[in-house]
DNA sequence: GAGCACTGC
């Protein structure tokens, strides 16, 4: 059970045969647009089938006849996997044959594979190889409208990729809304090119958009006439309406994050005990990214007869995962979106009414299966005033990786690079600044070899990179991929049930090193390793996350690889025996993995204050060390830090390491000369 | 004393 993973057991909601699909009718109609356009727009409405059905109808009129294949990319895992095992099932073949499917850590493709489902964050990573793309004679680029920082490089590229291959058929699947903005980006010719297109071809035969009718069932959408004060209390009570009043079927609740969700669920848990007993039973449950897998599982389990399901949920819900039987949906009207400022170099975390977009695309969720309800805890009016969609995450996101991948894709001018929406200068300066403080790019802006180009093939942020390329010479790689690994597992490394935060608590005391969380997340992959035999039992016994452990050993494994490959090798010899070491041996390493990281993080220093709150380098902004963080009770003076983010009023650190003042002059001598700011602090 | 929306390589 606890093997068994949430995204396998999604299982599509419309499973029509295909003859009867909507888009059946259009077979022939789209591959004539396919074959006389070199861009088609999808409007695909959700059942219309098009990601399943499209490729099939490709492939038998012969866009596979010259040894290329066909590639479909997704936003998500979970989705290229999916429609792949379905497409396979619907030709009738083998899963990884003539349909199969990549994303990372799984590569089920042969040499016979003529559709290829994959995310689009791993096509980018192809292009590295093969800048042309050159082994695709039709590229799908599946839920473009969501805009992910990857779909909007991938489009970027195919345009760029397009004037070199004329031959290569785009096919951009869109929402209704967004179809124009992406016809536009095909058709009008990037600034500095605009006078040589190189096909000659008029724009209007460029690109086009087709529209599929999809198979969905009415929903009913209810506003507010007054604005509610207390949402989540708005919610509940919404629920109890729902339950008393209306017919059979579950509820779906979108909140905005895990502490409403166990207040909600509290609150539903004391009312229901006082509920008339002609009404049955309510059962609630949460659904977030952090629960382990065994606790998402829930929401998809059935309830018994009379008992209805109400499922609090966070923005998950609303494309990732998608849970039957859903006919009522409660939308609360915001979403915590996460931004950078580029000024700071601060991420923040805010509360933010949702857009029009989110909006219906939340409602879709009642009308999957029958018709639905949607009660939305705002105004009419409110709605009206909502954005049509979100800023892209390309303009509010730390684009360092971002651009250092566009450098080893031999795009030099980033500034130029064709986006689909234009990233703030800001955020392109000060990408180009870290990039160039950590030896990545040289003074030119150039990708320096080997270390800019190492950097970018590493899948793991910039500054991560830095270090790990840096370890060798500290003497501590093998343990700096184990922290590497475990910092990528984003906090998800702990988890606790109702009312045992305290055993959580206490079970990471057993693995805390007094260095900082580094050293502390090396402890526990290494006991994980050893004394815990990789089982689920062990971390089920310690709060540990299984599934991110597991991912774990699958990401170190992957970065040791990539090290390998540039004939970098791991002693992993000297790692294996830490248990036995002594503390002298212990303090040693410990030094060299703290100045190790100093190397890499040198941008992330801040100092402790006497009320112990931190201050960055700069010295304006008040820094807490994260509830979660080991040094958020000890002493400490100058520390690094892997991550900062503003949540609600504070600005927390997290993933924090002692270190000493002086090392960051010796490793960034540049970097705190020139900003002269280490000693201000 | 007090708390990460969601993806991806």
């Amino acid at each position: 059970m606890a093997e068994l993973d949430l995204d396998a057991s999604f299982i599509p909601a419309l499973h029509k045969p295909p003859s009867l699909l909507p888009i059946a009718k259009h077979r022939e109609s789209l591959l004539y647009v396919v074959e006389t356009f070199p861009i088609t727009i999808i409007i695909g409405q959700t059942g219309s089938g098009k990601s399943t059905q499209i490729p099939q109808f490709l492939e038998r009129a012969g866009w596979c006849s010259d040894g290329k294949i066909i590639g479909v990319t997704q936003p998500r895992r979970v989705a290229a996997t999916t429609v792949a095992l379905r497409v396979a099932d619907e030709v009738g073949c083998e899963i990884g044959k003539e349909v199969g499917y990549s994303i990372r850590f799984e590569d089920v493709t042969s040499a016979s594979t003529r559709i290829k489902f994959l995310t689009d964050a791993l096509l980018i990573r192809e292009a590295l190889a093969d800048p042309l793309l050159s082994r695709y004679s039709v590229i799908m680029v599946d839920e473009a409208h969501e805009r992910s920082i990857s779909t909007d490089v991938l489009l970027g590229l195919l345009k760029k990729i397009r004037k070199k291959r004329p031959e290569l058929r785009i096919i951009v699947s869109s929402a209704t809304l967004q179809a124009e903005e992406f016809l536009k980006f095909f058709t009008q010719s990037s600034g500095q090119e605009s006078q040589k297109e190189e096909d000659g071809q008029p724009s209007n035969e460029i690109a086009t958009i087709v529209s599929l009718e999809g198979r969905t069932y009415p929903i009913d959408t209810l506003y507010l006439e007054s604005p509610a004060e207390d949402y989540v209390e708005k919610a509940v009570n919404t629920v109890f309406d729902i339950h008393t009043q209306e017919g059979e079927g579950d509820i779906l609740v979108f909140l905005t994050g895990r502490e409403e969700i166990d207040n909600a669920i509290q609150m539903v848990a004391e009312r229901a005990a006082q509920l008339d007993s002609r009404h049955g039973p309510l059962q609630p449950l949460p659904l977030y990214a952090g629960l382990s897998t065994e606790q998402q599982m829930y929401v998809f389990d059935k309830t018994p007869d009379g008992t209805r399901k109400v499922v609090f949920s966070t923005n998950i819900a609303e494309a990732s995962v998608t849970i039957d039987g859903i006919v009522h949906v409660i939308d609360c009207g915001f979403v915590k979106l996460r931004a950078y400022n580029p000024k700071t170099g601060i991420e923040t975390l805010t509360t933010t009414p949702i857009s029009k977009a989110s909006a219906s695309q939340r409602a879709g969720r009642a009308g999957r299966t029958k018709a639905g309800k949607c009660y939305r805890l705002y105004t009419e009016d409110a709605y009206q005033t909502l954005p049509e969609t979100n800023p892209p995450e390309i303009q509010r996101s730390n684009l360092a990786s971002t651009i250092l991948q566009l450098k080893a894709l031999g795009i030099d001018n980033v500034v130029r690079f064709d986006f689909l929406s234009a990233p703030p200068s800001e955020l392109m300066s000060k990408a180009l600044e870290l990039l160039y403080s950590l030896g990545a790019l040289d003074e030119y802006a150039k990708l320096t070899q080997p270390l800019g180009s190492r950097m970018a093939e590493l899948a793991v942020e910039p500054m991560m990179a830095k270090t790990l390329l840096s370890a060798p010479q500290f003497n501590c790689l093998s343990e700096m991929l184990t922290i590497a690994a475990m910092t990528s597992l984003g906090g998800n490394v702990w988890f606790y049930h109702d009312g045992e935060r305290n055993k959580m608590e206490s079970s990471r005391r057993k693995f805390a090193v007094e260095e900082g969380d580094h050293l502390t997340l090396l402890n526990v992959y290494q006991t994980f390793i050893t004394k815990g035999k990789k089982e689920a039992k062990f971390c089920h016994d310690h709060n540990l996350n299984y599934k991110s452990m597991t991912r774990a050993i699958s990401i170190r494994a992957q970065l040791k690889r990539y090290l390998e490959r540039f004939n970098i090798g791991v002693d992993e010899t000297l790692s294996s025996n830490q248990q036995s070491s002594s503390t002298v041996d212990h303090g040693k390493k410990a030094e060299q993995i703290r100045r190790c990281l100093t190397s890499g993080y040198f941008a992330h220093a801040a100092r402790m204050q006497p009320d112990g709150t931190y201050r960055n380098v700069e010295g304006g902004t008040i820094l807490h060390a994260h509830p979660n963080s080991l040094m958020f009770n000890r002493k400490a003076d100058w520390v690094v830090f892997h991550e900062i983010m503003e949540t609600g009023e504070k600005t927390y650190i997290r993933d924090i390491t002692k270190i000493e003042k002086n090392w960051l002059v010796e490793y960034a001598p540049e970097f705190y000369r020139l900003s002269g700011t280490a000693t201000r602090a």
